[in-house]
DNA sequence: GTTGTGACTACCA
DNA sequence: ATGGTAGCCACAA
């Protein structure tokens, strides 16, 4: 599909991230068809406007945890979205199954 | 046209 | 179990 970039993909696919579950960067990447760009997930995500409704939230690392140092202002924000919509954290360590995409 | 960079992941000691 | 290193590729300057 021309003119469609990885980013607009990116957006799409963190759009489609149901409320309440987290997906990982690598799966994000690997939805949208390219598995080894999971850095460039939370590049084109860390570009985006603070007025954005995209859910950037339920984006998190490999590991289940947020990416981000504890205490750090963008933690906490997050956190406090994510356990806005019943998503449990302890410490950085998101205590929910990843999403699983379907088909 | 080149160069540098990264909200990452996988592998190895 | 943890900690460090290497690799990956699109994008901006």
């Amino acid at each position: 599909m021309p003119g469609s970039s990885l980013r607009e993909i990116i957006y799409q696919i963190v759009a489609s991230v149901p409320t309440g579950k987290v997906a990982c960067y690598g799966q994000i990447a690997g939805l949208a068809g390219y598995p080894n760009h999971a850095r460039y997930v939370g590049t084109t995500l860390r570009t985006l406007p603070s007025d954005s409704t995209l859910p950037w939230f339920r984006i998190i690392n490999g590991k289940g945890e947020i990416t981000f140092p504890v205490g750090s202002p963008s933690f906490e924000r997050q956190a406090a979205l994510l356990e806005a919509e019943g998503v449990r954290i302890s410490g950085n360590r998101v205590s929910l199954k990843k999403y699983k995409w379907q088909p």
